[in-house]
DNA sequence: GCGGACTGCTTACCT
DNA sequence: ACAGGTAAGCAGTCCGCG
């Protein structure tokens, strides 16, 4: 076998850890992640030891084996000799299983083999691809070892004589008492979970000792990233910042260096890059978690592979590589990289503070502060440390702020979903929801069904989309009421969907289910159906999660009564919750995902209309004028206070959902458009949805004239304030407008900042920034997915930002931006007081301003 | 040969 | 590799116009 095919077997099932082994009795630890060992044969746990802050290695002693499931018995499966003879095969074993699909219970068999490759590696070899069928063979080992052993990953466990023991939590007094007390009339089962999440997500989570690493490389003169892959260039510095204090710069001497110091860290000179890297090898080895920023495709890629080049033995080496991602052999490593690129972490989790994917951006967002300037070409080596070790620090500061908010998330997110701390931060909300039902499945004895299975019996849809080449009507949209509209409440349902899908019993096995007289349990808008006879596995695990959040966990994290720190605790717990409810629908309607299921990802939006629908009605006949709405939303006039609860109250019995009060706004600016509107709070604060004006890639100069419009906007406290707001505006305006025509502007004010959405080369068209980056391109510069590409308007044609200058401005071009962009916040204005409307050819903006 | 209507592509946003 | 709905701008095409 040559070297790369097998480090890529030895890589995806077989990581052998070289960790402490566990002692016979270990006390409390908490489990942190899972792997199968190639040598030793068998799976592995890695738990983490909160007193001596280690990592311990504890292996299986209960001999459990890999296998796939077959729906063939085993009779006819002993005729096929390929199998017996399969190196690793080792027996059949008939056993029942639930198929949740049909309601029935069915006899499978069990195949069993030695090892995990047996059952399927890469490509075509194993078990799997010698029979006609297979389930449960595309299931990592560890995973399936999580599952079979009933682990919970992130929950405490101790070794007992050798045997690894669960340690139970009770919940607090108190927590039990509010939690008999919400779940109230729901049936037993739901009680059940409640209490089973509760004491998984209740339970605190221990500080976890850990160090962040950054390297720097030499550059050659071409300011090109080095290539990992090839390592040619030296490693000229490795920083650490740790959680006890360390903060640590590996420094490769220059020619005469001898000293070097940098205030509040250590910097350890080298004279030989090997010795350098054996130190960052011994960090990596000493610390129980590893933490980088882009770690996976670049610093332990790069320190492995320069390791190697310069002659360290494998053994020497403590690190893994896999095709995407970098393990440790003793600790767990986190690419911050990754999860912070998870859309769902920084939708929900983080409410999109951060928005392009960067150390300096993610940084600077979330904990104010900024990697170093460093122009790599001239700088220093005591610059590049100094460069380094903030990286370092900011990196390990991401995962401490808030009092460990994100070490947290991950933990818990880690518990909710079944994954190792490796998987759950690298992999998407799909992955997490995936895992946690295979995990359901299992220890109910329930055959997990293959993609086919469901799509067979549930593939079709029934309504059409707005949007061409989508699978099925989606939300709600009220046209809004424009103008400005005074003292506006904003009412929105809790967790609408997680809602639908536990009020009306979905799940993939329960929407169109086999009973016929289920057929007429209708879902409002669809042809579809739903099971009355048994509760769906999705309903129930989503409904609970869902009632925990809005019932318990929202509120204690608000509760003034608690401290600051359980609040903050409480908050976490709330966020976690957030982030896999918000995706649980969507994941239904992925083509991707295992359970995809059309008509239940359909019937959820469905429901989600007639929700919103029933409510306007209700609305009308309360007398509550409803000025807009958005798929769970829904804007109030000037309601008095009766006319919300009676609404909040008819929510609740009618649809048996949570209407809560979101929001009071002073007054809302509404043009025309949808998903468009400018709503100020009574203090002040002002609250921009969709308008041109915060969207990321706009030009400096037209995005601050759009924040001193809304600063205007903040000062109207009533509609007599009005007039003079206007006259703000159009002074604001006319500022601009002379900057722009006199040509009083730095380029960097012009600039369009727009992402790359693919590689350069697969465009059909030939959008703008496309233009500039293969313009860039063209002088040598690498641009990739993700890339930012900063360009110009000139007056002959797009320019990037850095090959253009001042004189070629398309000064018009811009006048006509600034006009779109104030359009859609004057328009309401002229609209709601009935000013004259100026000539036909001109702009609201251009009328505006004549007056 | 030109300009407006239209479609499709792309990005960024909202829930 | 969570979903669909909306806005905006650009690029390219079609169609009518003596």
């Amino acid at each position: 076998m040559q070297a790369e095919e097998l480090e890529e077997a030895f890589e995806e099932e077989a990581i052998q850890p070289l960790g402490r082994p566990a002692p016979k009795d270990l006390p409390t630890s908490i489990l942190l992640s899972a792997g199968y060992d190639g040598r030793a044969e068998k799976a592995f746990l890695r738990l983490y030891e909160p007193s001596s802050q280690q990592i311990y290695i504890w292996y299986d002693d209960t001999g459990h084996l890999p296998y796939c499931i077959s729906k063939r018995s085993p009779e006819e499966l002993r005729r096929n000799e390929k199998l017996l003879s399969y190196p690793g095969f080792l027996t059949l074993e008939p056993v029942e299983r639930y198929d949740a699909l049909r309601d029935e219970k069915i006899m499978v068999t069990k195949i069993v083999a030695s090892n995990p490759l047996a059952i399927g590696g890469q490509g075509k070899s194993g078990i799997r691809n010698l029979i006609d069928e297979s389930w449960e063979s595309y299931i990592r080992y560890y995973q399936n070892y999580i599952y079979d052993m009933g682990l919970i990953p992130g929950m405490p466990y101790r070794v007992e004589n050798g045997k690894l023991v669960e340690v139970k939590y009770e919940l607090p007094g108190d927590v039990k008492k509010m939690l008999s007390l919400l779940v109230g009339d729901e049936e037993p089962e739901f009680k059940e979970r409640i209490l089973e999440w509760a004491r998984l997500l209740q339970h605190p989570v221990p500080h976890i000792r850990r160090a962040s690493i950054d390297i720097e490389v030499q550059m050659t003169q071409a300011d090109r990233v080095p290539n990992p892959e090839e390592a040619l260039q030296p490693i000229i510095a490795v920083s650490s910042v740790s959680s006890e204090g360390l903060r640590r710069v590996f420094l490769l001497a220059e020619e005469k260096m001898e000293e070097a110091k940098i205030e509040g860290a250590e910097v350890e000179i080298f004279h030989d890059e090997k010795d350098l890297i054996r130190e960052a090898f011994r960090l990596l080895d000493e610390y129980p978690v590893i933490l980088t920023f882009n770690g996976d495709d670049f610093d332990l890629r790069y320190l492995r592979r320069r390791a190697q080049r310069l002659g360290f033995s494998q053994d020497e080496i403590p690190i893994t590589l896999g095709r995407k991602f970098v393990y440790l052999r003793n600790g767990v490593h986190i690419d911050l990289y990754r999860f912070f690129l998870n859309r769902a972490i920084q939708v929900y989790a983080f409410s999109d503070r951060y928005r392009e994917n960067t150390l300096d951006d993610v940084a600077s967002s979330l904990i104010g502060k900024r990697k170093l300037q460093l122009d790599f070409s001239t700088s220093s080596r005591m610059e590049v440390a100094r460069y380094c070790l903030q990286d370092a620090l900011i990196t390990y500061e991401l995962t401490t702020f808030d009092d460990d908010l994100v070490m947290k998330l991950m933990v818990l997110l880690s518990r909710i979903s079944r994954m190792t701390l490796e998987d759950v931060t690298r992999q998407g909300v799909s992955r997490w929801i995936l895992t946690l039902m295979e995990y359901e499945h299992r220890r109910r004895g329930w055959l997990i069904p293959n993609k086919e299975d469901i799509l067979a019996l549930k593939g079709e849809t029934a309504t059409r989309a707005i949007i061409k080449g989508r699978k099925y009507l989606g939300a709600m949209v009220k046209e809004p009421k424009a103008g400005i509209h005074f003292d506006v409440t904003v009412l929105d349902f809790a967790s609408l969907y997680p809602s639908a899908i536990k009020n009306w019993n979905l799940s993939y096995e329960t929407i169109l289910c086999p009973h016929p007289e289920d057929r007429a349990n209708i879902i409002p808008g669809t042809p579809h159906w739903a099971c009355r006879r048994r509760r769906g596995l999705t309903s129930l695990i989503i409904g609970s999660l869902r009632d925990l959040r809005v019932k318990l966990y929202k509120p204690l994290s608000r509760d003034k009564r608690l401290s600051k720190e359980e609040r903050a605790f409480y908050d976490v717990v709330q966020r976690a919750l957030k982030v896999i409810l918000n995706a649980s629908y969507g994941v239904f309607g992925a083509e991707t995902f295992s359970f995809y299921c059309p008509p239940l990802a359909e019937s959820t939006a469905a429901i989600g209309r007639y929700a919103m629908t029933q409510t306007l009605e209700a609305s009308e006949k309360l007398g509550i004028e409803v000025i807009y709405g958005d798929t769970d939303s829904i804007f109030l006039e000037q309601p008095r206070e009766e006319q919300i609860l009676e609404l909040i109250e008819w929510s609740r019995r009618s649809l048996g959902v949570e209407l809560d009060i979101d929001k009071v706004y002073r007054y809302v600016v509404f043009s025309r458009r949808k998903k468009n509107y400018v709503g100020v709070s009574p203090d002040g604060s002002v609250d921009i949805k969709g308008l041109t004006g915060k969207k990321r890639h706009i030009p400096p100069i037209i995005k601050e004239a759009f924040l001193q419009l809304t600063r205007i906007l903040a000062n109207i406290k009533s509609p007599d304030d009005v007039e003079e707001a206007k006259k703000a505006i159009r002074e604001l305006v006319e500022k601009v407008y002379k900057r722009l025509r006199n040509r009083e502007f730095e380029l960097e004010e012009l600039a369009f900042r727009v992402m790359l959405g693919r590689s350069l080369s697969s465009y059909e068209t030939n959008p703008q920034h496309v233009k500039a980056a293969k313009m860039l391109q063209a002088q040598g510069i690498s641009l990739g997915v993700g890339d930012i590409i900063s360009y110009v308007v000139t007056q002959g044609g797009v320019k990037p930002m850095r090959l253009a200058s001042k004189r070629d401005i398309d000064v018009e071009k811009y006048i006509e931006y600034l006009e779109s962009m104030f359009e859609q916040v004057l328009e309401a204005f002229e609209i709601d007081l009935d000013q004259i409307i100026g000539r036909p050819r001109m702009t609201t903006l251009q009328s505006f301003l004549q007056r």
